[in-house]
DNA sequence: ACATTTACTACGACAGTCATAGTACGACAG
DNA sequence: CTGTCGTACTATGACTGTCGTAGTAAATGT
């Protein structure tokens, strides 16, 4: 039984995050939930992997974080995707079109 | 313009290699000159990267390495794929078809 | 009341890639 | 016959992203 290696992945965390992250800001506890069902609990990212994502691309200008002044609820610190990272989340998207043909020049579908 | 990251094709490099040596065996230069014309010219594998994916997939029994003694022409190290390389090569296939699967759910072509 | 879920943070290890550098042989041009 | 280019590697050390492990602490469920 085949499961995703993180290695293939890797790389394309980012973009999965800054893609749910593109309608309204969230947090990485939702995330992550939205993430495994989004791909139907075929993907589990790793807390520690997530949140060193969003440090890294808050460093890099790709996010921007705020804390929940809430009215209840637990302490959260939401992330906000910024006009470059809504580029850089486009260029992974042609970037992949592209890798996606390499790779598959590579593959037998006939084995 | 939008490359080829390494990042994404990472873990994908041993893959590659073994689809080339699906037929017969081979040497580094060679197999990086087919991966760069089978990509056409999309992706180039370094050197460093190459050989160091060799050494490894050797060291995990999924190709073997022979001398050329050769009649000639600079001594090269071919390498063969072995059972377990196949095996291993047909797994990485049916990954890739989950993977892409999953990375698909978070690729927007519409933007 | 106690366990579980939520929501993180810290730290260090590891693997694969990459930059850089160097070796060495053969072919071919001028 | 000398120098450059293409071939065919090896060595070393840095870097990046991921992961294992651990710990904290508030909120929610039973």
């Amino acid at each position: 039984m085949s499961n995703i290696s993180s290695d293939v992945i890797r790389g394309y965390n980012d973009t999965m995050i800054l893609y749910l992250l593109w309608e309204q800001p969230s947090y990485g506890y939702e995330i992550s939930k939205q993430i495994k069902s989004l791909s139907e609990e075929k993907y589990i990212i790793k807390e520690t992997t997530l949140y060193s994502a969003f440090t890294r691309m808050e460093k890099n200008g790709y996010v921007e974080s705020f804390s929940s002044d809430e009215n209840g609820g637990k302490r959260r610190t939401y992330y906000r995707i910024t006009d470059a990272g809504r580029q850089y989340y486009k260029e992974k998207c042609s970037e992949w079109h592209l890798t996606k043909d390499v790779i598959e020049n590579f593959i037998r579908d006939d084995i």
